[in-house]
RNA sequence: GGAGGAGUGGCCGAGUGGUUUAAGGCGGCGGUCUUGAAAACCGCUGUACCGGGAACGGUACCGGGGGUUCGAAUCCCUCCUCCUCCGCCA
């Protein structure tokens, strides 16, 4: 969310300057909505301070009061109503109007803007035609995604074997490295969250077809982002608890609407995916600095698993909604022959603090102010499954494991056809 | 799931329909006094929004929401959280 006083300086601006990030926001109703809000609370305003004044004395108040109080009952209540209605419908606007995005990120209307700032590693030469992990998977006997869609449907899979045992290590291995070298600290957070912590990182109210729902009222959560930056949600964090760096593993549920026809084949887009994130907040001004150490920290993954990738930086039309700047890992998938996004990393500015309200306050005594908060996914773990399928395949179908893992996977070196009997 | 109790400012805590403009205390900030400090004494103390160059003025906020009333921290409804007990349970 941005601030009020801000909107109403630089929406016409807003709206000249950036036409593909705020078009049909609704930015251009919110001075005018604005206006009439606030006209409506000073009518309202002036009626209750006569009604206080009113009612102040000691003892009953004078027939003369009594009546003119009643008189004011009504007045009130008309114009409480206003006043609501036209709250409601400045805040419906101001909701769904997305952060401004950092001078830095480039311009344009799609991802075809997007920059590409960094590349690492190479594709390797194989020496044959690599299979995409949709083969690889099943012929090994370790993605199962005909048993995923009896279970549950369409994008589920089931893990079998060493795909569930690399799964399981991966996590580890992506926390170890964010606890014990990155100075995180991990949390295991809750998997369902409520509306307040969905609105506070900007899932809601505009993204809510995106989320999986209970029938009380809980949201599965689309990523560990939701409750861990909301941990401290209405709280005032006091300067020397400056910077919050946090990891968690949490699985992730999203209902991919509107994704219909994209990445249908195999485990890229799922609706229920692991991952580890982390989640950053820290001092305003050292945010743009932090948001370039998160990337290198996720990035770090990739390169000790051996894993060619390169980094983008999305456009202002490719941004997400709460966004100022967003670095793309994108790793590089040989059976499909592209670079494939694994890893988002942004910096929100104050946008998500300001929606849940988490501020610090530097001295004692001094005002809160806002937090920036950041987040990146380091990294999710189906896709880096697929990752490690597709580069580390053999010609007889086999696929190695990446030195960094074996530990994890108890000196297991390869990944070999499971057996029959599936 | 059932029964009972509780939620008031940074913290503790009083307040059961009209000088509550939320008592009192603690903490914090400033001052007087002092060589300095402590003690004592005096003053100040939150958030959001509205009006306004500013100073300042106003409105709202006593867990959330709704209601009754001329008027609600106080009465009613509802939800949430915590505590005590019962039941169920990995």
């Amino acid at each position: 969310m941005l601030p009020r006083d801000f909107l109403r300086e630089n929406a016409p601006r807003l709206l000249a300057e950036y036409p593909e990030r705020y078009a049909d926001t609704g930015l251009e109703d919110y001075v005018r909505l604005d206006r009439e809000r606030r006209d409506a609370v000073t009518a309202l305003e002036e009626k209750r301070r006569r009604r206080n004044t009113l009612t102040a004395g000691k003892g009953k108040p004078s027939p003369e009061a009594l009546e003119e109080m009643k008189a004011l009952k009504e007045e009130i209540r008309a114009l409480e109503t206003k006043a609501e209605e036209a709250d409601g419908q400045l805040a419906a606007v101001e909701t769904g109007i997305p952060n401004v995005p950092d001078s830095t990120v480039p311009r344009g209307r799609d991802e075809t803007a997007n920059r590409v700032e960094r590349t690492w590693g190479a594709p390797r030469d194989f020496g044959f035609v690599p299979q995409a992990h949709w083969d690889l998977g099943p012929a090994l006997g370790i993605l199962d995604f005909e048993r995923g869609a009896k279970i549950a449907g369409a994008r589920f899979t089931v893990l079998r074997g060493a795909a569930a045992r690399l799964s399981r290590a991966l996590i580890q291995f992506c926390l170890d490295i964010h606890v014990e070298e990155q100075g995180y600290v991990e949390i295991l957070p809750p998997f369902l969250a409520n509306a307040d912590s969905l609105f506070g990182t900007g899932q809601l109210p505009k993204f809510g077809a995106d989320l999986f729902q209970t029938t009380n009222g809980y949201y599965l959560i689309p990523t560990a982002e939701v409750p861990v930056t909301n941990l401290h949600r209405d709280e005032v964090l006091a300067d020397a608890d400056m910077p919050r760096l946090y990891t968690a593993y949490t699985p992730c549920f999203r209902s991919e609407a509107g994704a219909a026809g994209r990445d249908t084949r195999g485990m890229i887009r799922q609706h229920q995916f692991d991952k580890v994130e982390v989640v950053m907040l820290v001092r305003p001004e050292t945010s743009a600095a932090a948001l370039e150490t998160l990337t290198d920290q996720n990035e770090e993954i990739l390169r000790r698993l051996g894993l060619p990738y390169r980094v983008v930086t999305l456009c202002t039309g490719d941004l997400g909604f709460g966004s100022t700047k967003t670095y793309d890992i994108e790793v590089w998938l040989p059976g499909m022959n592209t670079y494939k996004e694994i890893s988002s990393c942004s910096n929100y500015g104050d946008f998500q603090a300001r929606r849940a309200s988490i501020r610090f306050r530097r001295a004692e005594g001094e005002k809160p102010e806002f937090v920036h908060t950041l987040n990146g996914s380091g990294l999710p773990i189906g896709r880096t499954i697929v990752a490690i399928l597709e580069n580390y395949q053999r010609p007889d179908g086999s696929v190695d494991v990446p030195e960094a893992l074996q530990p994890y996977m108890r000196g297991q070196t390869r990944i070999g056809r499971v057996g029959s009997g599936l």
